[in-house]
DNA sequence: GCTGTATATAAGATTATCGGAATATGGCGA
DNA sequence: TCGCCATATTCCGATAATCTTATATACAGC
């Protein structure tokens, strides 16, 4: 059986990947820790609103920070998140070859 | 490159599986298919609650569905939505311990 | 200490999500 | 056909998420 604090927390990591915006920012980390100041110009949306999605992920547990001066250094925590988009795009992958079989919607 | 509609089905997936209700149903679902008439009285929750709980699952290419007299069966459509759920799982069990070890929140 | 740069947080408006009650649809049996 | 059962959908209020602007914090260099 599932604690309540574990499906809780899967609530939140999967709330946190439910957003265009948050994806990308995996994506990019993917490729190597960023700065904040590295990740705004990919986005074209406010500092601040950068910075919460940023908070989200890492209050998920998705993501490391590190301030080096007055930088902060966000990177992956854990590798498993990036698993977790593969599968989710291999999902959306068929889900999209079997609309387009089936003329669905 | 990843192209914006499979971009958009991940967001949707993602946010299908960020409700403890709609997890609980994938579990559920996991050992086999079960009509909505059997799936209804494992929540207390309203029929149109879990109805549309149902519909977001269905939409979002996790389940299938199809009608037996006037049941409609749900299933399972894509194994892999319960690796998300475990990888999701193993994430939060990592998460979570790591919060203990800390004192963090 | 002052100024500028980098980042986080608060406040407030807008929009999306969730829940239940009521209603619609469609098969089933008398 | 009529009424019943199973399910989906609509409507609407309550709550939560998202976005921007403005403000706070904190380090760096002078």
């Amino acid at each position: 059986m599932l604690s309540v604090p574990r499906l809780d927390m899967q609530v939140r990591i999967f709330g946190a990947l439910a957003d265009p915006i948050r994806i990308k920012i995996i994506m990019l980390l993917s490729g190597g820790d960023r700065c904040v100041c590295e990740i705004l110009p990919a986005f074209e949306r406010s500092q601040s609103t950068i910075s919460k999605h940023l908070s989200i992920l890492y209050n998920a547990g998705l993501l490391d920070r590190r301030i080096e001066g007055n930088r902060t250094i966000y990177s992956i925590k854990n590798r498993k998140v990036v698993e977790l988009l593969e599968t989710a795009d291999s999902i959306a992958l068929e889900h999209l070859s079997s609309l387009v079989e089936t003329g669905g919607d």
